[in-house]
RNA sequence: GGCCCAAUGGUGUAAUUGGCAACACGAUAGAUUCUGGUUCUAUUAUUCCAGGUUCGAGUCCUGGUUGGGCUACCA
């Protein structure tokens, strides 16, 4: 390096700037908004009120949203309720909850249900070109007759009926004439594509349940390749971004929005997001809240939004996440390292500092005047200076965490040891001297002398000590409970079934853990939602079971433990 | 035995659309540090295989391999 380039002339720099990083689908996007395809940027985030959303869903609405905002277009919500068997308004509430709690606020909200009228009638314009009939075959029929992946299906024996027969069939339908099951709506396509989605698809099945939203106004309800797309032309949605496995209905969905002469959005297909060390499907996050092996949807060992709220991620950092890992088409697992990486970041930025002893053993200064209390001063947060600071009280009993006194230690183990030196952060560095233990050797007390000169930020002794730990004063500490998240799983991919195995043959006995910690009065001050640091230790959250002054706190994320992995790989013990 | 899709370091995503394979995370080594945190530095690749087109291929073509999806009146 010679000479410094001038940075308005930096190649690199200029290529940087003008060579803006594109995932395919804004490749896609900038191609079609050139080609004159679409006016501009129209998208919708799609769910179906049948469930809680997890950080898969994050993916999607950060990709929706963030799409619309990238290009100055719109984002709907729009829930896909054709199946009243299986929804409710609960989900719909809890929805339009997590998107808000991530910062997305949506430009319409829209149900599927709102069209039923719409969809019935430009059903019974294709009944009327001859594109649609009434089909008389049970499911079990209609599933011999559609052939399989090899072999093609057969004409349906009602495939050949009336447009007049197909209509008035098609109202009685409506009208409620017809038991469950009796008759179908199909599209007239082709039973012998290679495609089995063109194979006739059903458009209505009929089904007399109450619907969450048009409660008995309807008995026959619209399929998803019938609904979904159709929702999406009336919105005039430009680009429907969906997940990999509907890319085989993408030409029956262009199919219908064409063959209806409607506007045909362009289809998108993702892969969906898969994490190491969970399950991500509704079925098997079900099975887990149902079957009780966690406490609920919340659940801070889940996946779901509102687990990870509750274990303390926060919007930002999901936000980054979903930044971080990109879009393509390729079926990937994402390593959770990321994730907690991503919840690191934006807590060592904001996160206040507190200390927590998390496994106390009690530590007493044998020099220490009787009685005697110190106020010390201690930095909120390195990382934000206008955190500011606080006062911190120490006395001659504390409690420190058990993992960091050792009686015999090695070289690389720089905490306390017996005979050896410390220092106490924000406070002094004390010598230990000696170690009472009970009948069965545990060590019950360690006993230190404190060294005056060296309090923190005097400038009085120029001695210096390779460890520093965190304590708390015995007689100021509070109690609280403190609940020790780790993997739901033990594996990385619970979900490839081990031959005959479940996933829950893989649940991680020690995915909790409870302990009753010693923490600065600070901390008792924690309201539920908070995400402080404890020192040394790791992230935590208040969780909601807090009670005033008397808080719960969840472990967001360990911090990162280079001595714990020094000991992991066996370089120390 | 069909159709559709994909494949780039340990993981995930880029590569100005045919022009010197880049970024993040991880890992490793070191520096700094009153958090073994943070921060900083360094190291970490014959682009799944075989042919072909081309002055030039991660990119285009052909064949193969591997992985995913499709046979609900679910979405």
């Amino acid at each position: 390096m010679s000479t410094a380039p001038d940075p308005s002339h930096d190649p690199a720099a200029e290529k940087e700037s003008a060579t803006e990083k594109l995932n395919f689908i804004e490749t896609a996007i900038q191609q079609d908004l050139k080609a004159g395809r679409f006016d501009g940027v129209a998208t919708r985030f799609p769910p179906e009120p049948n469930g809680y959303l997890h950080i898969g869903h994050a993916k999607s609405i950060c990709l929706n949203f963030g799409l619309a905002k990238k290009y100055g277009g719109t984002c709907n919500l729009r829930f896909d309720d054709t199946n009243p068997s299986k929804e409710e308004t609960e989900y719909v509430d809890s929805i339009k909850n997590d998107i808000r709690w991530l910062g997305f606020d949506w430009d319409n909200l829209h149900f599927a249900s709102d069209y039923f009228e719409q969809l019935y009638q430009w059903a019974v314009q294709l009944i009327q070109s001859g594109h649609a009939y009434v089909c008389d075959l049970n499911g079990e029929e209609t599933r011999r007759y559609r052939g399989s992946v090899t072999e093609p299906g057969q004409n349906s024996p009602y495939r050949d009926r009336t447009p007049e027969e197909n209509l008035d069939l098609f109202q009685r339908m409506r009208a409620g004439e017809f038991p469950d099951g009796a008759k179908t709506l199909r599209a007239k396509i082709d039973m012998a594509s290679p495609n089995l989605n063109l194979r006739d698809p059903v458009m209505y099945r009929i089904m007399h349940t109450p619907h969450h939203r048009t409660d008995n106004q309807w008995c026959i309800y619209p399929m998803y390749d019938w609904a979904h797309g159709q929702s999406d032309s009336l919105e005039n949605i430009s680009f429907s971004i969906c997940t990999l496995e509907f890319e085989n209905h993408r030409p029956l969905y262009n199919w219908f929005c064409q063959t209806l002469g409607i506007h045909n959005p362009r289809q998108i297909e993702f892969a969906r997001l898969n994490m190491t060390y969970t399950v991500m499907s509704k079925r098997k996050l079900l099975q887990l809240v149902q079957e009780g092996y966690v406490s609920g949807w919340d659940d801070p060992r889940l996946p779901t939004l509102v687990g990870l709220r509750r274990r303390g991620y926060t919007p930002e950092s999901i936000r980054a996440f979903c930044d971080d890992i990109g879009v393509a088409k390729f079926n990937s697992t994402i390593d959770v390292i990321k994730l907690e990486n991503a919840v690191r970041t934006h807590l060592n930025e904001v996160a206040p500092r507190r200390m927590a002893v998390l496994d106390p053993v009690k530590l007493t200064l044998t020099n220490w005047p009787e009685g005697r209390v110190e106020m010390m001063e201690a930095v909120n947060n390195p990382e934000d200076p206008a955190a500011g600071t606080r006062q911190v009280p120490f006395s001659g009993t504390l409690y420190i965490d058990r993992e960091d006194f050792r009686e015999e230690a090695p070289r690389k183990y720089f905490r306390l040891k017996k005979g050896g030196a410390v220092r106490l952060r924000y406070a002094y560095i004390i010598d230990c001297h000696d170690v009472i233990k009970d009948d069965e050797g545990n060590v019950t007390e360690i006993l230190c002398t404190y060294d005056a000169d060296t309090h923190s930020g005097s400038g009085n002794s120029q001695r210096k000590c390779k460890g520093t730990i965190h304590w708390v004063s015995a007689e100021h500490a509070g109690d609280v409970e403190v609940r020790l998240y780790d993997r739901l799983f033990t594996v990385e991919k619970p979900d490839v079934a081990s031959q005959e195995g479940s996933f829950l043959d893989h649940l991680n006995p020690e995915s909790l853990r409870t302990a009753q910690a010693k923490v600065e009065p600070a901390l008792l001050e924690v309201a539920a939602g908070e995400n402080v640091q404890f020192e040394r230790t790791g992230y935590f959250c208040a969780d909601p079971d807090s009670q005033p002054s008397a808080p719960v706190f969840n472990r967001t994320v360990a911090l990162r433990d280079t001595w714990g992995k020094m000991q992991a790989k066996g370089k120390v013990h």
